[in-house]
DNA sequence: AATATATACCTTGACAGGCGAAGTATAATG
DNA sequence: CATTATACTTCGCCTGTCAAGGTATATATT
């Protein structure tokens, strides 16, 4: 276990919302500006970013599309739904509540 | 999935091992103190707390013993060990280290 | 021309912490 | 005498994470 793997846990989807209130994005995409903004310091496994993708699609979170490059590799995009940024806002709330919480009893 | 399980997931030995830094205590008190701290809006589920014991313990991080009470159901006392204040305070600066991670990203 | 690197996605199987459920035992309360 | 509170234990499942492996295209290097 790293530093920071079973305390990062449970933020994935979250962390993958937040980038897509700003804009429709791809999995490459959104993981490289996570490591921008942490300086390096964090990065999303690939299957941990893809098989979240999948939970978000299946519950009606995001949608996704085929990218229409016409180079490089293909990429696919998602969106957030109305319902996403709803499930955004609520987890939003949850980490106020879970970090008062953590921060009475640690 | 409660509102704060996989969110706290990762602080239960934290939690424990604070609590046992005032004092030697058994499981059922930890987790009643828990629910007091948080005005009873969190508690440790037992199979949880009794886990979290046996990997502390096998780790090195507390030692336990019997307590002695002549009446009422028998405790199994914790202690922390020097190594599990050290864990303790390197989890405190992985939490400090995580939550500004999260703040960045969510 | 061949090799390495960057971009981009996907799947499988295992791991580990949390927890529901069930069980055991003693003492106090109504 | 039945219920509740105290107190601990074990079994087996669930779920998010991740190591490892795979596919494909484009660019840079040797």
């Amino acid at each position: 276990m790293n530093i920071t793997s079973d305390l990062l846990r449970g933020h994935t989807e979250t962390i993958i919302l937040k980038h897509l209130l700003e804009k429709d994005s791809y999995g490459y995409e959104i993981n490289k500006a996570i490591q921008e903004k942490t300086n390096n310091q964090y990065e999303l496994k690939e299957a941990t970013l893809y098989s979240a993708f999948r939970r978000l699609e299946t519950s009606g979170l995001i949608v996704s599309y085929w990218g229409d490059e016409q180079t490089g590799a293909r990429r696919r995009y998602y969106a957030i739904t109305n319902e996403g940024r709803a499930y955004y806002t609520q987890n939003r709330k949850d980490w106020e509540d879970a970090k008062t919480l953590i921060e009475t009893l640690i």
